[in-house]
Parts: structure tokens; C-alpha cells; sequence
DNA sequence: AATCGATATATGTTATATACATATATTATG
DNA sequence: CATAATATATGTATATAACATATATCGATT
């Protein structure tokens, strides 16, 4: 019989689960690619920005909106005003040379993060196997 | 003539870096996998941490300590002193069932963030080929 | 023409894991 | 006996994720 142990829908499981603490997001180099594939603004970066899948709560706009501004402050993204369109003005940010470098740099620590995990997932699959083996039950 | 843009050992490229606030550093899962392996305390922890490959800053003794601690009260290790051997008392820590349930939570949900990072990394590879096609410079 | 939702940008506030520092005590070493 | 290594533990600062709120325009509905 298998053994119920009560674990969901409790608050400690909540609180040392994936999901604890602040989670990185990639919004920072998510942006980037997207501008990399196309000059775009704030509220279409916000709906694009799910394709990636890094999170499952949605992207929240200020945060959107906060890291386009810091990222043209420091010169990895240039913008300006679309007032050609009908709408609400646009800000249009593409990506610059710096822009396209720091995105590089994201995408060998990603690599390398995601080596990582790979590593971890193939020494937690061995030991359950060889807890298997031994009879222990997993659970 | 390649061109050269300033970037490294600026302020600015640290602070939309990969390590740009708080890294995700799988401790939770980290511990538990190496209770799941074999019983342990704090300070082998901290040593061993470090296989995974998660930071390359090393572990932060505090944040062993205090995760243990904080794992421990909600019932997903346990703890008994080992005072036979010499040296300073150690702490043996055990990963119990409620544990392995965690564990094998996280390594659901690490597994997804995974092919999330490979959907980006591939997705950034195509985009720079595509710029490569049209003849414009990467950098 | 007034309400409502979508589009679009922006700022305010809080919670918290990380990151760094410090404190304590024991054992081993030179 | 001072210093380093072992071992556990607490104190504090900080960046940002997460949530909330504010502003304004446009399109559709009533």
C-alpha cells in the first residue's frame, strides 16, 4: 500500500519549493532577444516575453517597463518615440552593439547554468536508482 | 577590423549581468541530493556543495546552517548529535520521506527551467544565423 | 456620450534569499 | 600556546521579484 504522507497544499512546502524566494526570471536577456529579432516596445515585449517559458505567472509590466529604462541608461538598448501609428505613443527600443555582447555573455552562463542542472538531474536519477537496487523504498 | 567597444570592467555590464541580484543556487535541492546520498552535517555540506556547479563563489556557510535549520522544522530532514567521534560535535542530518517528495518536486521543476534555457539558447542561435545571412555584423 | 476593456507607459512598496560579516567552541598542528 | 581547521550559529544589508497603483489613449459596447 502506497504511503500517504501529507505534503500539498501546505504552506512549508510552499516555502522550500522551486518557486521560493526570487526566482531568475531571464527577463534581462529574454528582452534582449527579442529586440534582437525585432525593434519592439514595452507592452509587446510583455506579451512576447511568455513564449520563453521561464515563468509561469506572467511577465509583471513594471518590472518590463524598469529594466528597458535601466538597460538604456547603461547604453545595451537605444529607443525612441513612435508617434506615427494610431494608439497610445510607442517607445521603440532596439538593441545596440553593447546590447548584442552582454546577450552573448548571458547566453554562455545560461549554457553553463544549464549544465548545471543537467548535472544535478543524472546524480539525482542515479541515486534513486541505486536506492532502488537496494530495496529502499523512495517514499 | 574588429570592433572594439567598451565593456568589461564597467559597473554597468555587472549590474545587468547573469549574476545581477540574487542567483538562483539550488541549495534546498542541493542538500536534500546529498541526504538522499548519504547522512551528513552542515560543514561536509558545505564542501560538497560545490560538485553541482551552481556558483563558482562557493557556498555560504550561514546559508547551509540556516537552510538545515529551516528544512529540519518543517519536517523534511532530521537531525541526531553525533557525539562518538572526536573533533567539535557534528549535526547528522537525514533527508526523511516528506523530503524525498520535495526533492523530487524540484527536480521536476529544475528539469523544466532546463528546456526552457535550451528553447532560448536554440532560439538565440537561429537568430544570429539569420543575422549572419542577411550580411549584418553580429557585433 | 458614457462606460468598459484593451493598449501603453510608469512609479510605489514589500518580502526575502542571497551575500557578507561576525561570534563561539573544539580539535589539530607547528 | 598561538594559529589554522573544523563545526555550528546569528546579525545585517541589499537587490529584485512580486504585487499594487497611477496615468492616458483608443476601440467597442450600451
Amino acid at each position: 500500500m502506497k504511503q500517504k504522507i501529507a505534503m500539498n497544499s501546505n504552506k512549508d512546502v510552499e516555502k522550500h519549493s522551486f518557486k521560493c524566494g526570487r526566482q531568475k526570471r531571464f527577463l534581462i536577456p529574454s528582452i534582449l532577444l527579442l529586440l534582437l529579432e525585432k525593434p519592439s516596445h514595452g507592452y509587446e515585449l510583455m506579451e512576447k516575453y511568455p513564449e520563453f517559458g521561464f515563468t509561469d505567472t506572467g511577465p509583471d509590466a513594471g518590472a518590463i517597463y524598469r529594466t528597458l529604462k535601466s538597460l538604456k541608461s547603461d547604453g545595451f538598448v537605444e529607443s525612441k518615440w513612435n508617434t506615427g501609428n494610431t494608439g497610445a505613443a510607442k517607445k521603440i527600443y532596439s538593441i545596440t552593439g553593447k546590447g548584442k555582447i552582454l546577450l552573448k555573455n548571458w547566453a554562455k552562463e545560461m549554457n553553463e547554468k544549464k549544465n548545471s542542472i543537467v548535472v544535478f538531474l543524472e546524480r539525482y536519477k542515479k541515486s534513486n536508482k541505486a536506492l532502488a537496487e537496494t530495496g529502499k523504498k523512495l517514499f
